[in-house]
Parts: structure tokens; C-alpha cells; sequence
DNA sequence: GTTGGGGCATAAGGTGGATTTATGGGTTGG
DNA sequence: CCAACCCATAAATCCACCTTATGCCCCAAC
């Protein structure tokens, strides 16, 4: 990412009479169009009607019609052939569907974590997590919950897995999820999922090149973009290597250990969940480790002897895999 | 951080006229921000400073003081924390912005997917991709075009493997890509990935409790939700059957099929590629197949002896496994 | 043939939200 | 103690969107 904030144009935007001038690097705002008209859009490929998917989202037939038809000036491209019959989406509409789609189900799952940030107070499932897996896992299960269980209220704390395990103890969580190695006294837990380490690089970094697999001596001995001390990722790294790893730099959030690896710095460290667009679009490379057991196990867990019920246990069923 | 801060508004916004009622599920517009406001939020945790962010999104600083405040009053959670010398995400405002980040990625794929959409005259390269290709993963591609060659305007046309092969001999486009079995004559090609089609159901379907692989004979004899005849998963999963699959419903769209599937209406065949977030919430399940050659490859191509230059090359090297 | 219903487009009017200017208060460092 | 940051508030403005009220088109049923 460009940490160079300094040197961009200084856009003056109020130009009134003149349209709305695309800035260069930001303003994706201006060239996407809002998530409403994007749900609408999805509505219409649906339903097969600009009025039916209107009365869906309880507006006006007119305003749909309004708002799919500034989407397709904004766009330049003609999303959907009316007919006095129903509309349906010319091919270039169901190109764009699709990627409205995924931009929708992102904001789904923003939506269901962050009500779950909020409700904390009358909420009937209260879940403690700890970062990583609230941040990439958990709106998934609770978009899935909201499926089956749609009175449910969840709320969520995050934090480390010491923080977890207290409030799973002292009964403020009903149910904590943690990706430690080893798991606190009082506390049954159950494997839900896997994850696992991997080491990246930029795509021009010399072990992109690699043959051979690295060994631990070498992953030991070499100075690496690591997560801040006392962090998940920290833990298990030190735990397989046998030692402290050795920092090359240390920062405080997965973004930007990975924009600093993708930029060249160095190798880094980094959750497979984190790892998605990253490396299926090349902009880091897995490098092969031999010899070091990087895998971890995300796990469940409850006070001894109280197995989850309720709510908790339909969201546990969810998580196991 | 203060979690009551007592804005429980109903926010119904449309009571008109008693319109239409809004409806209880739909109104995802209404719970998450805008794009913008996401945006702005990221720029905030990247530049330390409300006023930054604001002058690097070319608004003036109460405008962003004023959306990040809205923001936190409709999640009903503090996101930063403002001191006189700038501003800091709070734990949730951490966990929302990773989660904003998101939304903004598919927004921006989505962007430049519309935007390869439209240009198609004056643009310096021409694309044509087949669907699976153009709705997956193509959009990522662009993305990191982008950022090696921000001037370079693409456009693409969608279409089936017949189109592609069309366009790319004529001229009309300087590069295609195809997921097809083979390559049509008079043109060039190279392997840019693998895909892989998998056997999907409802966890609940009795596949999903068999502890033995399928094999070509049961995939064959039992009835499947497939994509229309003539779609490139159709021609494969014939090949590798050797003979005509049996379509229980016949769906012009991967969405479809999905949503048919996990409703419990049969097993389905689909791409990898479509199956991402389904698979990792559970809403649908793999099944082992054993003996039948599912997988296909994804080939880059272009008239021979004619090898891309220029910005064709350009894609082409990060398409390239 | 005519009529009713579904579907879409256009026009006119109102409303709310977001933005801009203008200001003030707070902290820090020279 | 002043300059340079930062942020919050207030008031005015402006735009985007929505709604209501139409009209036209097509089809199907009587």
C-alpha cells in the first residue's frame, strides 16, 4: 500500500458547475454505486422485475427504476433489458450482479459482526474470540446463525486467548473461541478448525525462487515482518522454532505485516486465514517450510463440565468441522 | 469505552405515507455505512488523524469528523479514539475496520471489473474471457495490472470459450482466456491455473455421510443440479463421465445452483472457483470423488505466432502460475 | 374488442442528509 | 507564549433520493 500520503495531488473537489472529476487514486466511493442500489440490482436479478424487487426493499417502483438506471450512467454499461414484460439482466448486468454479490455478502458479514459489537448488553449468546478468529471466521457463523437461529442476539468480545479464557471462566461468555497452543485449567475445549503459519514474500524476493524447502534453522536465523510480542501468530512461531524468533519489524496489525511483505521489506509470517486475495493474486508467495510445525489448532472452549447449551451449542455446531 | 451510548433509535426511515412496510430481513443499507464512510474509516487507521484522512479524500475535516461520529452512532459502538494529537482505532474500531476492509476490497474489484466493462473503444488492451474466468478471478488480475501500469485502460467482453476463440482471431481482442477441455486451431495458449470441479450437497444430504469416495458409475447414474447445456461445466463433467450427466435442474446461473443446492434439492457440480465462502461456512459440502478426471485447466491464448506484447504481456506475467 | 393488470418511464415536489464555511477549545513544542 | 497541530460545534447550503401522480405499452381474459 502506498505509505507515501505525502506527495498526492491536492485535489480540490468543490468544482461545482464541473461534473464530478474522477481523482486519481481515491474516490472508489464515487464509481461504485452505493450498497442500496447494489442490493437493488440483485433484488431485480431475482425477482425478474424492477417493481417487484422495489416492494421488497419497500420503495417505489419509480425510485427503483430511478436508481438502476443512474447505476448504469455511473457505469456506462446497460445492466438490464426492460420489457413490458419484466426486466432481465442483459450479459454484462449478470457480470456485474456477480461482483455486486460479493461486495454484498462483505458487507453482510460486516453487518453481523458488528451487531454483535454492539448488542453486548440483552444479547442471549454472548462470545468471546480472540482476534484472528473474529476477524475472519466468526461473521460467517453468525450470518450462518442468523439463518437458523434468527431471534438469536449474539454479542462478541475479542482479545487474546488469556482474555477469552477469563471470560469464559468468570461466566461474562457463554462460549470462547481461541487459537493458542494449550488451553487454560477449567476450560473443556474441542478442535474446530485448523490453521496454519505461512511464510511469504514479495514475488521478486530471492527465496520466491527457492527450490528447497526452508528448515527451521534457516526460518531461525533470518529477521522477519512479525505481529507485535504476546500476539497468537508470535506465540506458536516462537513454539516451533524453539526459540525466539528473530524481528526484523514489528507491527500491530495483519494488514500491515502483510503490506509491508508485499512491498519488499522481507519475509513475513502470517495466519493462512489472513491469506486469501494475497496469494491467489501473486502479490505474495508461499515459501515452503519443512521440519517446523506451523499448524495450529482453533478450538472451542467452555467451562469444565458445563457443555454449551442452547444458543452456544447451535453456534458450536456451526464451527465443527 | 462506553457501549450504552443510549442511541437505540427504531431509525424507520421511509414512514411515509405508511408505504410499504420495510421489510425485517432486507435494509442492509441502512445497518452498514457507505462505501465512502468505509473508506474514510480506513484512511483514518492508516494516517493517525481524522483531518489527514479527510484531506486525503478531499473533504474537509468536520465533514469526516462528522461522517466517522454517524458511523459510531449508527453501529452503536466508539470506533476511534480522539486526543489532540490525532486519532486511534478502540479494539472495536479495529475489529470493524478489518472488517470495512473487506467491503472495500470487493468494492474495488468490482470497480475495476465496471470499469473494463465500459471502456471497450479507446482502450489499450482488449480482453475477452470466458465467464467463469471474467467473474472470479479477472477482476483481481486488473487490480494488480493497475498498480504496475495505472495508465493502461482495459475492456473486457465475456462470453463462452466459441466467443473467445472468435474474438481473439479476429483481432478484436489482443488476449483471451478460455477454461475449455481443448484449444481451438490458429491460436496459441499457455496454462495459467488449474480448476477443479467439485460435488457439492447440503450437509444434511446423505452423501455427506459417506465415508467412501464416489465413483463415476453413482456420479453418473444420479440425477445433479447442473449450470444449462452448453456452459463450460457442462462439457467438462460430460468428458470426464464419458457420456451426458443427468440433470435433476437445469440453472442459468452459479448462483442458482448454489442456492439449490443448499436448500437440500440434490447434489450439485461446480467449479471450484464458485465455491469459497459456502464451503468454509458449511452451508455446502464436498464429496470425494474418486476416478473421474474433474479437473480442467484455465489456458491464457492468442493467435499464433502472434506472442502478446505490451500490456497484454503485462497480464499475462501475473496471471501466470 | 375491450378491459384489467403488470410493467416501465417521466414529471414535479418535498425532505433529509451531507457538505461547506466559520469558529472555538485543547495540547504540544520551540 | 505563540504557532501548529488536532478535534468539535454551529449555521447555511445544496444535492440526491424518494414519493405521488401520471401515461404508455403489452398481454391475457372475457
Amino acid at each position: 500500500m502506498g505509505w507515501d500520503d505525502g506527495a498526492r495531488a491536492p485535489r480540490d473537489r468543490g468544482v461545482r458547475g464541473a461534473g464530478p472529476v474522477p481523482v486519481p487514486g481515491g474516490g472508489l466511493a464515487h464509481r461504485v454505486p452505493e450498497l442500496g442500489a447494489l442490493e437493488l440490482l440483485l433484488a431485480v436479478a431475482r425477482l425478474g422485475s424492477l417493481g417487484r424487487a422495489a416492494r421488497e426493499l419497500g420503495i417505489t417502483q419509480p425510485a427503483a427504476s430511478s436508481r438502476i438506471r443512474s447505476m448504469e450512467r455511473q457505469l456506462g454499461v446497460a445492466l438490464v433489458d426492460r420489457s413490458p414484460r419484466g426486466s432481465r439482466l442483459t450479459d454484462a448486468g449478470a457480470l456485474v450482479t456477480d461482483w455486486a454479490r460479493r461486495v454484498v455478502e462483505a458487507a453482510e458479514a460486516f453487518d453481523a459482526g458488528a451487531q454483535a459489537l454492539r448488542d453486548r448488553r440483552d444479547s442471549r449468546l454472548r462470545v468471546a474470540a480472540s482476534m484472528t478468529i473474529a476477524e475472519y471466521l466468526l461473521p460467517g457463523w453468525l450470518i450462518a446463525l442468523r439463518g437458523q437461529r434468527p431471534d438469536t442476539a449474539v454479542s462478541l468480545l475479542a482479545g487474546n486467548s488469556t482474555v477469552v479464557a477469563e471470560r469464559v471462566l468468570s461466566g461474562e461468555a457463554d462460549l470462547g473461541f481461541v487459537e493458542g497452543v494449550s488451553v487454560a485449567g477449567g476450560l473443556d475445549s474441542v478442535v474446530i478448525a485448523h490453521d496454519r503459519l505461512i511464510v511469504v514474500t514479495a514475488p521478486g524476493h530471492a527465496w520466491a525462487r527457492r527450490s528447497r524447502a526452508l528448515d527451521a534453522g534457516e526460518l531461525a536465523a533470518t529477521p522477519l515482518i512479525l505481529r507485535e510480542k504476546g500476539s497468537g501468530t508470535r506465540q506458536v512461531l516462537d513454539a516451533a522454532l524453539g526459540g525466539p524468533a528473530r524481528p526484523l519489524i514489528e507491527l500491530s496489525s495483519t494488514t500491515a505485516v502483510k503490506a509491508s511483505a508485499a512491498s519488499g521489506a522481507g519475509p513475513a509470517v502470517l495466519s493462512e486465514l489472513a491469506l486469501g486475495e494475497e496469494l491467489s493474486a501473486r502479490r505474495l508467495v508461499a515459501i515452503p517450510v519443512e521440519g517446523v510445525r506451523l499448524g495450529r489448532d482453533l478450538r472451542a472452549v467452555w467451562p469444565t463440565g458445563h457443555r454449551p447449551a442452547g444458543p452456544a451449542r447451535d453456534l458450536l455446531a456451526l464451527t465443527r468441522a
